[in-house]
RNA sequence: GGAGAGAUGGCUGAGUGGUUUAAGGCGCACGCCUGGAAAGCGUGAGUACCUAAACAGUACCGGGGGUUCGAAUCCCCCUCUCUCCUCCA
């Protein structure tokens, strides 16, 4: 959520940034400002309706106390009206309230200073590449020729079970998809300083919201029902991506200064309904309803955030490099920037079988985004309560890892070479027919 | 699913309509004392809104509503937590 304050006072600032995202969002700040003005002017009415009130009151208190019942009845006659106007004040702050707040949680974060100023995907500036595009003696397969021939996944029957847009895993497809799990996860433990977590996989609104999923993406989470009964549906979801659970671990918490930088890392499916999404129901793995993935999250002072987030780019990075897999690494420009971020790098993998970039990590800095809306806060050495910044990163996403990882290590003869880092993972060095 | 108990500040814990500005304790910070420390004594400290700013004002005792001049306290609704029973991996 953006800060009211700043709105306020760097109206025009505000304006610019969220224009730069092409949303339109920048229209809505005249509305947002006139209801806060009705708020704040009902405010300071009503608060001196309330002062009163509690003197008199206060008074009757002490005349009671000394008996002096008549004198009380008296005052009571005074004030007894008192309370009416008090009420509808009340009401009319209330909803300039939320009126205005309607509005601010949909609107979506400034983009940061460093951010290319574009339009679309077109617009991302290219940071930096790792290894290149490795040259074949033969036409490389897709994975889902791979995944048929060696029998890594069964899509016939998952879409049996399940419908299009999900993933069997089966043999040795369903052991590599857990080696990389575990993989991932030691690595980050390990060599990155995150500190594992395993989240539930079913958050509440309060959550959703926090993150800034709700309410703007409603329509793309799974609500769940308990049991038969309707009226729960919309308390509990699948998490889209476990930045959902993990950045709320703190949520409504004071948290002291010296406990920060905190680093999670956690494994969990990602549920994705993709409503009206691009190349959903079409064959593959490569945008489907549920997936697996590694997420990286902090929690630091906003003066390290950017520093962080560097790091956790190159965190993410050093996955593909481990797994000697070509990438490129972008930044959103800022009309492609997701809602709650004010910089986000991704990071593409190679796939030679799609002969196409494909996104397996986006890393950004919310800044105090998220933070606003979750409550959560840190007390820093003077004493004050402040906002940190909360980042998040995929570390990364598994099943596009799992197609860039089958294409680009097949051989000739259609089997799949495992890099040497895996191969204690997978206890084996390669993956062929029978 | 059944029965019961509970939710108060950083923690603990009192408070059943008004000099409560939420007692007391623990913990914390600062000071005195000391060669230094402990103990002891003293002082201080919640969160947010509002305001140009304030030692001004307002709100906050799980959440929402009601009664009243006045609610942590009385009434209604809701949420959550805990314990026991039942069932279950």
């Amino acid at each position: 959520m953006l800060d009211i304050k700043q709105i306020r006072e760097q109206t025009e600032y505000v304006r610019e940034r969220l224009s730069l995202r092409g949303g339109g969002d920048e229209k809505k700040l005249e509305e947002v400002m006139a209801h806060d003005e009705a708020r704040r002017k009902g405010l300071a009415e009503v608060e001196q309706f309330k002062a009163l009130r509690n003197r008199v009151s206060k008074e009757i208190g002490a005349l009671m106390g000394q008996k002096k019942v008549q004198e009380a009845e008296e005052k009571k006659k005074e004030t007894r009206d008192i309370g009416d106007k008090i009420a509808a004040l009340d009401k009319l702050v209330a909803e300039a309230e939320e009126k205005r707040d309607e509005i601010l949680i949909r609107l979506p974060n400034l983009p940061h200073s460093s951010v290319a100023i574009g339009k679309s995907a077109e617009d991302n500036p290219e940071i930096r590449v790792f290894s290149q595009k490795q040259a074949y003696t033969f036409k490389p397969r897709t994975h889902i020729e791979l995944c048929e021939s060696l029998k890594l996944i069964d899509f016939n029957r998952a879409t049996k079970i399940s419908g299009s847009g999900f993933l069997l895993y089966t043999h040795w497809g369903a052991k590599l998809e857990r080696a990389l799990i575990q993989f991932l996860l030691d690595l980050h433990t390990e060599q990155h300083q995150y500190v594992e977590v395993s989240p539930p996989f079913i958050v509440n609104r309060e959550s959703m919201t926090g993150v800034g999923q709700f309410p703007k993406f409603l329509d793309q989470a799974y609500a769940v029902q308990e049991g038969l009964d309707g009226s729960t549906v919309g308390k509990l979801y699948l998490v889209p991506t476990a930045e959902a659970p993990v950045a709320n671990i703190h949520r409504d918490e004071i948290l002291p200064e010296a406990q920060m930088p905190i680093r999670y890392c956690a494994y969990s499916p990602c549920f994705r309904a993709e409503a009206g999404a691009a190349g959903l129901g079409t064959r593959g793995m490569i945008r489907v309803h549920q997936f697996d993935k590694v997420e990286l999250i902090k929690i630091v002072t906003p003066e390290t955030g950017y520093e962080e987030l560097e790091k956790m780019v190159l965190n993410a990075e050093k996955v593909l490099q481990l797994l000697d897999l070509h990438y490129r690494v972008i930044n959103l420009c800022t009309g492609d920037m997701g809602f709650a971020s004010a910089k986000t790098y991704d990071i593409e993998v190679w796939a030679p079988g799609q002969n196409q970039y494909l996104e397996v990590s986006s890393c950004s800095n919310c800044e105090d985004f998220q933070a606003r809306r979750m409550n959560l806060k840190f007390k820093n050495s003077q004493g004050e309560n402040k906002y940190p910044h909360i980042l998040n990163g995929s570390g990364t996403a598994l099943a596009r890892l799992f197609v860039a990882l089958v294409e680009t290590h097949q051989q000739p003869d259609g089997s799949i070479k495992i890099p040497p880092i895996l191969q204690p993972y997978l206890k084996a060095d390669s993956i062929r027919a029978n």
